[in-house]
DNA sequence: ATTCTTATGAACAAACTGTGAACTTAAAAA
DNA sequence: TTTTTAAGTTCACAGTTTGTTCATAAGAAT
C-alpha cells in the first residue's frame, strides 16, 4: 500500500520521532500517541491502515490497544517488545498481531516488516458492520446475531468466523484458510478447532432457515450458503 | 497445493533431514540440497513449487539461490533465519522473500507457513470460479454444480475431474494424463480409477444435453465435448 | 471369433467430519 | 490479588462418505 497512515503508540519520544521521521520520509503518513488511551482515541479518531504499537505504554497496555483495536476491524499491527521478553511475544501473537519487532530495532527491519504486512493485509473490502441474510443479521458493532426475535451475543471467535463465511456467502473455505482469515496469519494450530467452532455456531443458530445455511463441503471446508 | 513439490536447501543435516521426513508425512515430495550452487542446479533441472532456503550456505548464500530463483518465475520462497539476525531478515525479505522463519523453530510453525505460502501462490483468480456451458454451471467457489434448475455438490475428485476436463474443453486426455493433473503427478494408482469417477459423473449429470457430452475416445481416453 | 478396451457393480480401504469431554488460557468478579 | 466463570483449543472415538481396487460383463476393432 503506498502512502499507507501508520499510527504509532509509543511513549519514548525519542523513539516515537525517530520512526515517525523515517517513515515520513519512505512517503508514509504517520501520527503518534504517547500513551494507550490516547492511542485508542487517536486510533477510533482518524483510523490507520497499520498500527505500531509498544507494549509497555502509560495508561492502557499494548496488548489492550492492540486486542481493541483488532476488535474494530482489519488494522494490522505490529508489536514492539522488550528484547529477551519472550512471554511478551508470545502474548502479542496470540492476541492477534501480525508481527512483533524486538528493541532495540533498526528502522531497516521495521520498514521491512510494515512493508511485508502491509502486503499481507489484502486490501479486503471494508467490512460493512452489519448483514442481513433473510431472517438473520449478523452486527460486528456489537457483535450480535438476530434470528427473527431472537437475539444472541456470539463469543469473539464464533462471530468472527461467521462473519467472515457470511461476508463471503456461497464461497467454500478451507479450515487452513479460515485459521489464517480469522485467526490470523500468524496462528498455529490444530485445523480442527474451526471444526468445533462451527458446531458451536451450528447448535446456536437455528437450522432451519430457508435463506442460509452453515454447510459442510465434503473433503474441502465449510461455506456459507445463501439462497 | 497437495503434494507440492518442495525444495530444501539447508546445510545442516540434522535440520534437513528432519524436515524432510515431517513434510513427506504430510504428503508432499521432498529434495534436498546442502549447499547453495547444488541447489541452483537442482531446482533448474527438477524444479519445484516452493523453496525452503537457510541463508547460511556453502558456496552460495541462500539471498543469491533466493534471488536466482526469483527470476525463473513464480517460484515461492520461505527463508530459515538465524535468531536475532535482523539484518537477514530485512535482506530476506526486500529480495523477494515471501516469508522467513527464524532458527531454531517448531515444525508445525513450518508447516502452517508453508500452507499458507502455497495458497497465496495459487492464485485463484488465474482459474475462473465458474463456467457454463449450455444448462450447466460449475462453480469452484462453491463447489456446486447446476444443471437446468437442480443443484447438486460433487465429492472432491469427481468435482475436480470434471472442472478439469471442462475447462479443457474439446481435448481428449489419456488417463495416465488424468491422474497426473487432477490426482497429482506424485500419484502411482490404477488407471481404472479414472473410469470409475467418468462412470460415476455421467451418473449423476443428466446426459441429454445438446450442448456437452462426456464422451469416451475409443483407444485414447476421455473428453468433454461441447458443441 | 478373437483380442483389446471400456463399463459396471461390489467390496474394501482410506480419509473426513461430528461430537463429547478434558484441558488450557483469558476474562470477569469478588 | 485470588477465585470464579467463560472462551478457546486439543484430542480421541464413532459414524460417514469418498476413493480405490478388482472381477466380470459388455462393447469395438481387426
Amino acid at each position: 500500500m503506498d502512502g499507507a497512515k501508520i499510527l504509532i503508540v509509543e511513549d519514548d519520544k525519542n523513539i516515537s520521532t525517530i520512526v515517525k521521521m523515517y517513515l515520513e520520509k519512505e512517503g508514509y503518513s504517520v501520527s503518534s500517541a504517547y500513551d494507550g488511551e490516547s492511542g485508542i482515541r487517536q486510533f477510533e479518531r482518524e483510523g490507520c491502515d497499520l498500527a505500531v504499537l509498544d507494549i509497555m505504554l502509560p495508561k492502557m497496555s499494548g496488548y489492550e490497544v492492540c486486542r481493541r483495536i483488532r476488535e474494530k476491524g482489519g488494522v494490522p499491527v505490529i508489536m514492539l517488545t522488550a528484547r529477551g521478553d519472550t512471554a511478551d511475544k508470545v502474548a502479542g501473537l496470540e492476541i492477534g498481531a501480525d508481527d512483533y519487532i524486538v528493541k532495540p530495532f533498526e528502522m531497516k527491519e521495521l520498514l521491512a516488516r510494515i512493508k511485508a504486512v502491509l502486503r499481507r493485509s489484502s486490501p479486503q473490502e471494508a467490512k460493512p458492520h452489519s448483514m442481513v441474510f433473510g431472517d438473520m443479521k449478523i452486527d460486528l458493532a456489537s457483535y450480535t446475531v438476530s434470528i427473527g426475535k431472537l437475539s444472541m451475543e456470539l463469543p469473539p471467535k464464533e462471530m468472527e468466523l461467521l462473519s467472515f463465511l457470511a461476508g463471503n456467502k456461497n464461497t467454500v473455505f478451507t479450515r487452513e484458510q479460515l485459521l489464517e482469515k480469522v485467526w490470523g496469519y500468524n496462528y498455529f494450530g490444530d485445523s480442527r478447532t474451526v471444526d468445533v467452532h462451527i458446531k458451536r455456531l451450528r447448535e446456536k443458530l437455528p437450522q432451519d432457515s430457508s435463506h442460509w445455511q452453515l454447510k459442510t463441503v465434503w473433503g474441502v471446508g465449510y461455506k456459507f450458503e445463501v439462497k
